[in-house]
DNA sequence: GTGAAAGCGCTAACAT
DNA sequence: ATGTTAGCGCTTTCAC
């Protein structure tokens, strides 16, 4: 199982009647003889040659390839997360080499260690990781940044979205229209943003009376959907969802069971994927700023690759509230019952 | 920019007192005296050393890297397809290089030439691609192949799902409804798929009478959106859709109008994402058998790797129609009026 | 401006 | 079973 015979710098250099220096000074745009240059050209075009990857990257101990490690490849926002990262890094000449952590199915660090040996960097999006692991992973890979998990307290450099705020938006925006029981579904465990957003809740709860509960649920929207009958034991006039996905299972069951969203019930998602504002009715949910954070994340990275010291102050981009029509004023009388 | 001072099979060989084979030898599990092993693991384990996979590539000639080209990273079919795929690779020790290639909007040749340094072989998910660009594009790159665009006349691996059978099951079904009078929204041009379900439903139509026509559309959720009013105004009975993101955005505008699923009209789409069943009414739709497909691509590719001549027989793997309750009889009068 | 040669970290003959 | 050594394809001093 060998590469298939490519002509390398040798072949074009003898080719073209010149040094393999001169080849090589020629790809890599350095000054030479415009006639050797041309000669040089034509040889390589012929011959097909392309520079080997793999042999450059030995020599400069550099592989522009970096690792982008995602609980979720099939989830709209981790997809578009991809995106982000991806155009980004292509425009400085890397490449993205995308590896998947299902929340326990897999174990997230030795994905990342294996990763480590072929590349120059990994990006971890809402990493599972236990706080040790995470410490150890940073001291073992070069350059890490761990994305919508804050990580700065552990000396690893992040940048999340302020999930905390979105969070406290949402609630103040139900508790204007009335709502007094509410009940969150909670994402995984070990989801930094998912702490968030509870802490979010209770922190709204307090505030302001109204009472709060949360059933487990998980990220999927199968999830949601299994969720939602627990959920609505708590007689709650409105649901905040950990993601979109979750939403759009509660909606679904929702339905199935003819409560009316919003008149009974309200519910809410987070991260805005494309189909929040395609389904109905509406969701409404919290914008969670991919772009923003996936830029910065890539400048981290980029600053680290290139050896500058982590920054220790990142403002947490914060994502807007989106109200759409999953969401009304809380129903006059009694809690909604699900008879 | 250079990696950080890394410790290398010298180090390790140093410490342990043994030659660098030795520690080669350990690490590729090759019969090494117990005491040198342990010898070797332990200097390893304390110097933190971890082969370096460049280095390794440059002598095997492989980089156990493989491209995968999508057209949408976030939609959530072809999420699911790098799932099946990445965790194939990896099972074989593989690692995969994701570059998304939207139509038009990016030259997906030169992305794959790109990708062609830096990996052993590429899978090319339903490119959009030209023959001639295909056909260049596999006699530079080694191990090409090509999923969910047929090119065995071009002689390029391939491996798709029969797009054709399901849609002409689904319009079967339709007229069996009692439908005549159907829309196709049609995905890009370029799609091999969006040819094969166009020609289904013609067929169709030619075979029982059937009234088809078609309006461009895409394959997004916003388009199939915005197709929508100018599928409407054809009176069809049922629409058709590219792609379930395209039917659930029709679906939205529908709903928007007033029209009730499926009793005014019968919408179906194609793939089976997740969401088509949790939306409502759930959407009627084939399955795309990723499965199946992904496997059996990893499979080609791993043969084309090994250097196996290229299998011309392929059966191509068949999606099933999933009913559910966007589709229903055609309205017994009038053909839908959306006044 | 150009070429010769060393060497990036590793593996695979080839000796022993 | 283990060590020595010659490369894999490229870039980069270092002479010229």
């Amino acid at each position: 199982m060998r590469r298939t015979g490519r002509s390398t710098i040798r072949h074009v250099a003898e080719a073209a009647g010149v040094s393999t220096a001169t080849v090589s000074r020629v790809f890599s745009g350095q000054r030479v003889r415009t006639d050797l240059a041309d000669r040089v050209r034509s040889a390589a075009g012929e011959l097909g040659y392309q520079p080997n990857s793999t042999a450059q990257g030995l020599v400069s101990g550099l592989t522009r390839t970096v690792g982008l490690v995602v609980p979720d490849v099939a989830n709209p926002y981790f997809g578009e997360f991809i995106q982000v990262i991806a155009a980004e890094a292509r425009r400085d000449d890397f490449r993205i080499l995308v590896a998947e952590a299902p929340a326990d199915k897999s174990n997230e660090f030795e994905t990342c260690m294996d990763l480590n040996r072929h590349v120059d960097g990994v990006i971890l999006i809402a990493s599972r990781m236990t706080d040790d692991e995470l410490v150890t992973l940073n001291s073992r890979v070069g350059n890490l940044v761990s994305v919508n998990r804050n990580t700065t307290e552990l000396r690893v450099a992040s940048v999340s979205a302020d999930a905390f705020r979105s969070m406290s938006d949402l609630c103040a925006y139900l508790c204007r229209l009335g709502h007094e029981n509410l009940v969150y579904l909670s994402g995984p465990a070990s989801s930094w943003q998912n702490g968030q957003r509870w802490a979010a809740v209770q922190d709204a709860g307090g505030r302001s009376g109204v009472t709060v509960n949360w059933v487990p649920a998980g990220e999927s929207i199968e999830d949601g959907y299994a969720a939602t009958d627990a959920a609505l034991s708590f007689k709650p006039t409105a649901l905040l969802a950990f993601n979109d996905l979750l939403a759009l299972g509660v909606m679904s069951r929702l339905n199935e069971i003819g409560l009316n969203i919003p008149v009974d019930i309200s519910i809410a998602g987070t991260d805005d994927i494309p189909f929040a504002r395609y389904v109905s009715p509406s969701l409404t949910t919290t914008t969670s700023p991919r772009s923003e954070v996936g830029l910065q994340a890539w400048s981290q990275l980029l600053a680290l690759m290139a050896g500058t010291p982590l920054n220790e102050e990142v403002e947490m981009p914060i994502g807007k509230i989106i109200i759409r029509q999953s969401t009304g004023p809380a129903p006059s009388r009694e809690p909604v019952d699900s008879n």
